[in-house]
DNA sequence: GAGGCCTTCAC
DNA sequence: TGAAGGCCT
């Protein structure tokens, strides 16, 4: 009776799973592992609304398995310890699991070879189970050149290379019988969630996703950037941690076609160019990726601005509103996300890796990839090829929150303002302002703007 | 085919 | 400003 381990990480699916695939073709018993790593919890990865959103993910994968006529296997330690003890339990001949990106991802890769090479078990690590296309699976002409810092042309010789066809989700599943398996955490005594927190799991991101194919991809295009109109997928969680799978979305939005499926597509193609970057350039999670040699704000006054920053009270309506939605449910609209990071790295001259590590602490889909290099690309130390650019609160709020809906849905103490007026609460007669209980800005828009031009010495 | 130069273009 | 790609040597 041969045994294949499937080691499930940011891949906690069963439909179009590669590695599962392959086990399932080449052993008589499959023994799916997930290990709650002390490592990731070490790293600070491991932030509540994620471990919550994780839970309902590694229940629901569970429930998938025993449909399936098996189960799924926890343990909690280290991965590499962990992996080898269940390859001795189960007399497993190879281990299958995807091919991860981030430096952690890669050590751990390398541990588990190592303790497996011991141990004389195989390790299969599958490419394109957590992005579309592996890094590295395009690059660019030029000699010695690993990966692509540009996204259009990335976006080019993506769109041009093959996609394999999904994978359908396992009919059975037959586990060996006797490994033990730890208890599915649960969200049960997590502190510090959001209230608003999205529910995880592949049955849900695959409800979601199916409702967004029929009532949200044709008009993806249009409303994409309308923050109030809340139109975007929400489909980034369900990516991040692998219940969805970016080649099936891809296959999908392909076959619908039309404008809104091509604006879609364009942007699960922004996730598999930040992991290529980072893929080539682990230190891109923490270093600039291209200095601009700043000289960030730091003490008192700095922090204070930061502080209000995250706790959304900075006096610009569009920005409080986008941070409290980040509090209130682990998630912020994407163009929301543009605004924040560009206020405090642009506006308020405060490290990226401050607001970095803000949206980790929060966000549902906190990703090393596409956060880290986000806000490097707003920052201007990115692959933004306009490093120097500036966006301007109000003149963006009123671009995609053209009516006001959005700053009054998440900041109710100016919700008694109508129309486009909430997003200057300042140009108010003083005693109709006085009624709203509501900061001042935190800064001049124009003192802002100076004092980034003076760092960055533009004229 | 490696490397320099030039044009084009960047959410 | 700098990346990419085409073209030339």
């Amino acid at each position: 009776m041969s045994v294949a381990i499937v080691l499930f990480t940011s891949d906690l699916r069963l439909h179009d799973h590669p590695p599962l695939h392959a086990a399932l073709a080449s052993a008589d018993e499959v023994a799916p592992l997930f290990v709650l790593d002390d490592g990731v919890e070490a790293a600070g990865f491991g932030a509540p609304n994620r471990r919550a959103f994780l839970a309902d993910c590694l229940r629901d994968l569970d429930s998938g398995l025993r449909e399936r006529g098996g189960r799924l296997i926890i343990r909690q330690g280290d991965v590499a310890d962990e992996v080898g003890r269940l390859v001795e339990e189960t007399g497993a001949g190879a281990v299958h699991m995807a091919a991860g990106v981030s430096g952690y991802a890669q050590r751990r890769e390398e541990r588990l070879r190592e303790t497996l090479g011991r141990v004389g078990c195989g390790l299969n690590v599958h490419d394109a189970v957590i992005t579309t296309l592996a890094p590295g699976a395009v690059v660019p002409s030029g000699a010695g050149r690993d990966h692509f810092a540009v996204f259009t042309p990335y976006f080019r010789r993506w769109s041009e290379e093959g996609l394999r066809s999904p994978f359908q989700a396992p009919r059975t599943v037959r586990v060996p019988e006797g490994p033990a398996s730890a208890a599915l955490p649960t969200r049960t005594g997590l502190r510090g969630l959001s209230p608003g927190l999205a529910e995880g799991g592949e049955t849900e991101g695959r409800r979601l996703s199916a409702a967004w194919r029929r009532h949200g991809l044709a008009s993806y295009e249009e409303r994409h950037d309308d923050m109030a109109g809340d139109a975007t997928s929400r489909l980034s969680p369900h990516l991040h941690f692998g219940t969805l799978s970016p080649a099936e979305l891809v296959h999908r939005a392909r076959a619908a076609g039309g404008p809104g499926a091509d604006a879609f597509v364009r942007q699960v193609c922004w996730r598999d160019f930040h992991h290529q970057v980072l893929a080539a350039h682990p230190a891109a999670a923490r270093s600039d990726y291209r200095s601009r040699q700043d000289r960030w704000r730091t003490g008192r006054a700095a922090e204070d601005e930061t502080a209000a920053w995250r706790e959304g009270r900075t006096g610009y309506p569009v920005i409080d509103a986008a941070m409290r939605q980040l509090l209130h449910e682990g998630w912020m609209h994407n163009r929301a996300r543009l605004l924040t990071a560009s206020f405090l790295t642009k506006t308020l001259y405060v490290d990226w890796r401050a607001g970095a590590r803000h949206f980790l602490e929060l966000l549902v889909d906190g990703d090393i990839a596409n956060n880290q290099l986000n806000w490097q690309w707003v920052a201007g130390t990115g692959t933004d090829s306009r490093p120097n650019r500036v966006l301007n609160p109000v003149t963006q709020a009123k671009r995609y929150d053209p009516d006001g809906a959005y700053v009054r849905r998440w900041v109710p103490e100016l919700a008694g303002i109508s129309g486009p007026a909430v997003h200057e609460p300042w140009r108010l007669p003083e005693r109709e302002r006085a009624r709203y209980d509501y900061p001042e800005p935190v800064v001049q828009l124009s003192e802002g703007l100076a004092r980034f031009k003076e760092a960055r010495g533009l004229g």
